[in-house]
DNA sequence: GGAAAATACTTGACATATCAATTAATGATC
DNA sequence: GATCATTAATTGATATGTCAAGTATTTTCC
């Protein structure tokens, strides 16, 4: 039932075995996605964006030039983000993110990407598309598929 | 070759598609691990113990009496953290860490979960362990084998 | 055995994250 | 149409994360 002796472990350098299997594909999940977030960071790093600002970005970017209440930001990124007003703050110093609020809900500020945000968004697409696939270049089309399948069961819930 | 109408797609409201299978699979990745993780937060937070805080204290649990160099642990950890200083800091405030130097080497500074830190784990043995399984509850065994076969292949790079 | 490199941390400065409490505006209800 | 609940966002207090630079100790190697 356990063991010891999978590469998560070995990495680790685990004394103790794993409780289930599926307790050693949940260890493994949340260092996995540590190594690959680190990665994919190293990118839009350099261009004075941590990751959670790049998604920032992204989803204004898709959004377009209506631009999307506070919350509704927060609420479509990949990593939950609580701090998402503080986060706006800065990116709204650095001139990337212009906020208004709405006139026909004025508890509601609208934000969107700045033409300068949009131009460092569009430089950032190939090297970050390029860290986002190259992440699991290693796997086939059928892993792939098999991974995206797998994932979205977990998300999904108990059902 | 892309799609807007994956389940993640649909999770974050997106309005373009991903630009490959994989860049899907590594979004989804940060995404479910992010989901994941704040779950199994819920469990040990109550106790005053952040993840990271707890996964320091289970290494040291398995390191035994003679413990660790705070490098050492660094390395060991499920996610990586530069600030291990600091978490070791707070840990030896609230009296579950003990350190002394090393006198085989005075670089080094050796860790040990104290008494307390031990019966903490203790009661958080069965709701943790209850929490990483049930993460993946709702995959079969065969899933769960292949998640974890998957993750292996990310992590051990191109090869 | 003594200078230079490597190792093991530590510290300072700053950025970011988290939670609870607060403000402001809107919606719902009687 | 005034009260109450809800929603949207902000703020304050505090914890945590991150990077670069610094200190102490050991190792390397001539």
């Amino acid at each position: 039932m356990s063991r010891v002796s999978g590469r998560l472990a070995t990495e680790l350098k685990q004394t103790r075995p794993f409780r289930s299997r599926r307790q050693e594909g949940t260890l493994g999940l949340l260092r996995t996605a540590d190594v690959v977030r680190r990665k994919i960071s190293e990118v839009v790093e350099p261009h004075g964006l941590t990751l959670q600002q790049y998604n920032v970005l992204r989803i204004l970017r898709g959004a377009g030039p209506d631009g999307l209440p506070t919350l509704e930001i927060a609420s479509r990124m990949i990593e939950a983000s609580p701090g998402i007003t503080r986060l706006l703050d800065r990116l709204e110093e650095k001139r990337l993110v212009a906020r208004v609020r709405c006139p026909k809900d004025r508890r509601r500020v609208l934000c969107t990407a700045t033409p300068e945000a949009l131009r460092l968004l569009a430089s950032l697409d190939a090297p970050v598309h390029a860290a986002d696939d190259g992440a699991l270049r290693m796997l086939t089309d059928r892993q792939t598929e098999a991974l995206i399948a797998l994932l979205d069961a977990i998300r999904s819930g108990p059902s």
